[in-house]
DNA sequence: CAGTTCATGTAAAAAGCTTTTACATGAGCC
DNA sequence: GGCTCATGTAAAAGCTTTTTACATGAACTG
């Protein structure tokens, strides 16, 4: 049977780049009808090739699945980092971007959200996995230290790791319950981005930092010259 | 086929509780293999009978998976409601049982918590479903709106509807992040329920809450006797 | 109590997915 | 040109889902 029907030219017998058209496929079957709902041999149909041929590539479909879990989490690093950019201009706005920015990721691409979070793969299901993920998940804490420096004297102090899994966990929430694609987002008196602007405010004001949104400007140089060099 | 093999004595052609046998092997075969990985032929085995049968009593697996989903949200709603206890003896400690409760649930029911929330079941799957979870919700809500009233004047007060969903969205980032039973749980440097109880002590201490832990008896009789009879 | 009815179950079958095994192809290499 | 091995295909076994026709027996009905 001719599999690679009418999808272009013709390739011939192999495909020539058939792992990265069935992570492709699988990341558009996932975006359509969810983690759940997707399939290994519609992968294989949708890239051209027959049922048998992904598993040349993977070795079931979990391993598929968990592959593009890890490409998610290499992309969302990838945002992660750049909206944070080293705390430049300063610690509190670098900061806000990077809720922003969590959430713009959950929303734009839903499909790898899903596969991290909502696939049911395990987070440790490989190394590179759990690497990636701690990586991920490293910018968030590297942004809570460089805040929690910040706390102004006579607050207590949380460890600056309690703090990221408090963020982690106010931007995760948000973003699994009101900001996915699918039927299930709730209806809302404001948009997710503004939901969490506001609960990571009052979390902050709640550490001693000041309400006003202007006064954050006062960034103190309390450490001497770390190794950032001063924005310009 | 005799598909009523060995569990227990026979009990003819007809099963006689069919429907409730089967949501309770499927909540099974959901804990023990995730909502992804249930059967609803699985279902019809465990309960001893044919594949055809549960057709009789659920229009497919989605059906069946939305009912156990109301279902967990009928038990949510019990147990949030009972852990609020319209506020008593204070809306503060009451309102701390909330937060112990729906983690409490969350980690012991992972099944139902799982079918609520991570089955890609849509929240308005049927009417009730969506009623249920609107009522569970609630409670956070009524929780939210009274402690709203307790917001110190002189502290900007958000809508309470705003807390509700701090709230909720707090509680199902860290459920979902950290609380579950399978080995998607990172590791924490403390229990999720510490966690929670940080994270809603900063946010308090936003919105102008006293931070001492022991001034939180001091709750003014604000309203005139509301419905709730003096805690005795 | 006999007879009928109807909800509830079974059997069988079609269609599709997963995964394995044996075989085919052809790209890259001596 | 001829090997070799990675990469595809075909075929098949064993699942699941879902439908259709049929079987059973519990509960009315007269």
């Amino acid at each position: 049977m001719n599999w690679r029907k009418d999808q272009g030219r013709e390739r011939g017998y192999h495909h020539g780049n058939l792992k990265e058209a069935l992570l492709q496929a699988a990341l558009d079957l996932i975006g359509q009808k969810g983690a759940a709902g997707f399939t290994f041999a519609d992968a294989a149909r949708m890239a051209g090739v027959s049922p048998a041929a992904p598993y040349r590539h993977f070795r079931d479909r979990d391993e598929l699945l968990s592959s593009i879990a890890q490409r998610g989490f290499e992309q969302f690093e990838q945002v992660l980092g750049g909206a944070w950019d080293d705390g430049r201009p300063d610690t509190m706005s670098a900061f806000e971007r990077v809720g922003k920015a969590y959430l713009a990721f959950a929303r734009e691409e839903p499909a790898y959200y899903s596969a991290m979070f909502e696939s049911g793969v395990p987070s440790d299901a490989n190394p590179q996995l759990l690497a990636v993920g701690e990586r991920a998940f490293g910018i968030i804490r590297a942004a809570a230290e460089r805040l929690a420096a910040l706390v102004p004297v006579g607050t207590p102090r949380p460890p600056a790791m309690m703090m990221a899994l408090h963020f982690w966990s106010m931007s995760h929430g948000i973003a699994s319950l009101f900001s996915r694609g699918d039927a299930a987002r709730r209806k809302l008196p404001m948009t997710p981005e503004e939901l969490l602007e506001a609960e990571v405010l009052i979390y902050l004001r709640g550490l001693g930092f000041p309400t006003d949104r202007r006064a954050e400007a006062a960034e103190p140089q309390d450490k001497p010259a770390g190794p950032w060099g001063k924005p310009k």
